[in-house]
DNA sequence: CTCAACTGGTAACAGATGAAACTAGCTACG
DNA sequence: CGTAGCTAGTTTCATCTGTTACCAGTTGAG
């Protein structure tokens, strides 16, 4: 060491780490996913979504899942026209659709979901269920803390 | 609730979580980067790791700070660019260059060093700090258990 | 009414990122 | 040596994601 002053490792920092181990798990889901059914992420969070709760208009499935109304969008058209997802008008607004699953992606999402389970696990295999508790606590409020700093 | 089958509240699902939080914070940096430094976190990513290591290859850097090899060719042409890294041919391997920060290179790292620190210590501010351990394992093992799974 | 400001959704555009193709240099084995 | 196969780095191309611009429809003030 030849120098005097601050030093930060890298592999130290938090944030670092925090994308490297998201991007890891991502990726590992996303490959899974589109092998296994064909869907990409954004779309395969709409059909999650929306077989909790069907019958939102975009605007809602945006919120419910943190997705830019554009990613909604064009997620949206994608799962209408593979007949996974059906739009009705919606009768309180023109410029609306409500957004539900066909029978073909309801029987969809009920392969999905076990899938979806089970790779979970598998990724967080081996961690304590008061472990897992404490992490997802931390993410909930990182989550609130750095919109906070980010005006975006 | 009218099904009586399996189901998957998307926000409890923990690849989401984890997908989420990170995005926040990434953006949260890369913002603030951008707005002080005018670097975007490759960029910066790679000032890190050559003040701590002077005279590497590029092969090495993509190591050390998991990018992709294209994506650090990218950042150091930028920061060459930038006067802020100096390439000095390998004497080992006419292919490859050994990086190091030039003056411009290491002072504008003391002053974004310190920085990082503090962004971090906003973001994770309010977490004491045997959670912040656990969290970080948490998170070492999900990059190694994501990554098994991914044969990427 | 009707006009201005606003909202849901889409399209067109731009930036970031990774995979594949390519170039130049290295290595090994005949 | 010389040629086949490999590696460091760059370029090209496709893909993903978000910002901006836009259109149709809605709401509220007058």
């Amino acid at each position: 060491m030849t120098d005097g002053n601050t030093t930060l490792k890298l592999d130290d920092f938090l944030p670092y780490r925090l994308s490297i181990a998201s991007n890891r798990v991502s990726s590992a889901i996303a490959t899974a996913y589109q092998a296994l059914f064909g869907l990409r992420i954004p779309e395969w969070r709409l059909v999650a979504v929306i077989a909790e709760g069907q019958g939102m208009t975009q605007q809602a499935l945006g919120a419910a899942t943190r997705m830019d109304k554009v990613t909604v969008s064009r997620a949206a058209i994608a799962l209408v026209e593979r007949g996974l997802i059906a739009r009705r008008p919606n009768p309180d607004d023109q410029r609306s659709h409500l957004l539900s699953l066909t029978p073909a992606g309801q029987d969809l999402y009920e392969s999905v979901a076990p899938k979806a389970l089970e790779l979970e696990a598998r990724i967080f295999a081996g961690f304590g269920a008061k472990e897992l508790a404490a992490f997802r606590a931390v993410l909930d409020r990182l989550e609130a803390s750095a919109a906070a700093l980010d005006p975006e």
